[in-house]
DNA sequence: GTAAGGACCTCAAACGTTTGCGGCAAATCA
DNA sequence: TGATTTGCCGCAAACGTTTGAGGTCCTTAC
């Protein structure tokens, strides 16, 4: 049996992690501990004599008394704990999106628990499953693939609140929250549309992530709809597509024997870094030779040559949204199922030009 | 009283969140729940019959039985929770770190919880007090001011394992995890002493936190060494340095009487960039004008122009090396204190040039 | 003067595990 | 055959909280 003092290995020194307990407040204050725990209760207030709660009170701060979150999870079914699960810790688009949540959730008095899918289902499960067993309050999915609507559909069913935020998946129903893919698909091509391109090409994401389908819609329709002209499509192999990765693109796309586009839609803005490399180790310059325009408007893009135009996602917003959905979710508001598309923006820069 | 099915709100769909307990195992497994609990744990194969053993475990993989963690956690006193302090999710350096603490502390079966003070003293108290009303197992502190040390001692005597990571702070023993800063500014200095510059001057980070400290430190120490000088002492006010403040200090650096220096060392890479930034606005070039080198070695500044020389952080590693650390306290291995500097290196590219 | 009603507090049963201890067979030994 | 060991399992007490269901005492009304 473990004492209350002490960690598991030997190192014991005397005093180290005492816990102060409700029990050790409520002999030293001369109460019962019932009535410690509701006198520290803000919720409370009202149910116990105003000077036995000051009493209490000072007491328990002399003590060093704190909570115990655990048994109070344990009782009271909440833990206080949100998981956000991410695909890629390491991708820089990630980490404002991450603030946003963490940020929303703490001021609400929540904690973030965080997990790593790297865009791997059977990781995924793995999480989600250790989660469950956290019980965590929620589960904020920012990893969702497609091919993982099965897994999804199941979780569901645990009655844990989930929601989705950046990467949607059709067909199922989750709250979720995510930018307007189409119309950031639109943007882009628009913009360069309005430029004079009539010949144009993506270089896609995997298309097993529900924003990059939308994305690529909505500049493919943008693109019939004014009579111009997409050739060869190019896909990303793998996951998260790398600057590696679009310069592949960018190189396969230049030695292709086809006509040339004269403006290219990266579906990420590490693509579209990677294809102006690519075009300027082969001697052509961007964007006279070639328009580039990416997506996400990541840091430091602006300081780059050329200054890239991209699309602009609003993504600590996106986190805090995905956040404060959760919190009224588990406030008990309704609905609990919505989804929220916040409206990317365009950001013109120098790596797009008329034609 | 809350019934196990359904949370606090209204919205209690049947069977929904339903728990299934040990006694629900044991019940259908027709043994008692303590012999579940052994089955089901690692720790005591052979405490309980083979039979019976894969008995229960088909009965309860069958049910959906799914371990408590909280509940384990009041009982074992042990959460298998980490928390990760950072200073500010959105500088792009501390991404790779926190990956590489979340998944070393993954493979250990331990999760991350995370917490951001944005270097603000209150904040961090307040994060480490609910931290520790949550139990977790250890905490990993990568946001430590020099400020802080008497928070920090306090915290030690609470005895729960906390480990320094990314910035150490100087007198209090604790496990600390950093690259070797004095090293970083020698090698930045070094470099750009071996190019032939004589009149140097840093673009310095808040005094406040130790690895600045030692940053300038070792550059100050090479550059008075070699017998060079150092002119203007630049300090970036306010707390984690961006681009702007580079710009700032660049300026005012360009506007002062005295005599310019040829190189420059700022103390990371956001404000290189905005020194960068500054010398083109005023006309100047580098590095033909004046050398910049950097620190952080962040993603994409080999892709802006000039491409940045600057000095490599391990910073995946270090937040690896971190965890291995904590796990190493938690599992009782001494020795609990020890200070691991990891060696950062060079990248020499083109921002900096022979004098 | 007694009953009713509050205000305030205590009692004790949970929440779902873990684990020392003891019991009860079967196996081993004298 | 009887005593002892061994292997398994059940019992029940924790871990620290929360909270419904009573208690007790004082106020107020009739």
């Amino acid at each position: 049996m473990q004492r209350r003092g002490g960690g598991a290995s030997g190192r014991e020194r005397p005093g180290e992690r005492t816990i102060v307990t409700l029990e050790d407040v409520a002999r030293a204050a001369g109460v019962h501990y019932s009535t410690v725990s509701r006198a520290l209760d803000p919720d409370k207030v009202g149910r116990v004599n105003a000077a036995t709660q000051k009493h209490v009170e000072a007491v328990a701060r002399r003590m060093g008394y704190r909570r115990d979150m655990v048994a109070s999870g344990l009782k009271r079914g909440r833990t206080h704990t949100v998981a956000v699960v991410v695909a890629d810790l390491s991708n820089p688009f990630i980490a404002p999106v991450l603030r946003g949540i963490a940020n929303r959730l703490e001021s609400a008095g929540l904690m973030s628990l965080i997990g790593e899918t790297q865009d791997d289902t059977a990781r995924l499960e793995r999480i989600l499953e250790h989660l469950l067993s956290r019980r965590v309050d929620a589960i904020i999915l920012t990893a969702a693939r497609i091919g993982d609507r099965p897994v999804l559909r199941r979780m569901k069913r645990q009655g844990v609140p989930l929601v989705l935020a950046v990467r949607n998946v059709p067909g199922i129903r989750l709250p979720a929250c995510t930018d307007d893919e189409v119309l950031g698909g639109t943007l882009a091509a628009r913009h360069l549309l309005g430029l004079g391109h009539r010949r144009l090409t993506q270089l896609r994401g995997p298309m097993d992530i529900y924003s990059i389908v939308e994305r690529a819609e909505g500049f493919s329709k943008a693109v019939a709809a004014a009579g111009a002209v997409e050739v060869n499509m190019l896909h990303a192999t793998g996951i998260s597509p790398t600057a590696e990765e679009g310069s592949r693109l960018m190189r396969r796309l230049l030695d292709s024997k086809r006509p040339l586009p004269t403006a290219v839609f990266a579906h990420n803005d590490l693509m579209a870094i990677g294809a102006l490399a690519a075009l300027k180790e082969r001697g052509l310059r961007c964007p006279e030779d070639m328009s580039v325009i990416g997506y996400h408007d990541l840091p430091q893009v602006d300081r780059i040559t050329p200054p890239l135009t991209t699309v602009r996602q609003p993504q600590e917003e996106l986190g805090r949204t995905a956040a404060e959905m959760t919190i009224g979710i588990l406030d008990g508001q309704r609905p609990p199922l919505q989804v929220r598309r916040l409206a990317p923006s365009l950001v013109i820069r120098e790596s797009t030009a008329p034609r």
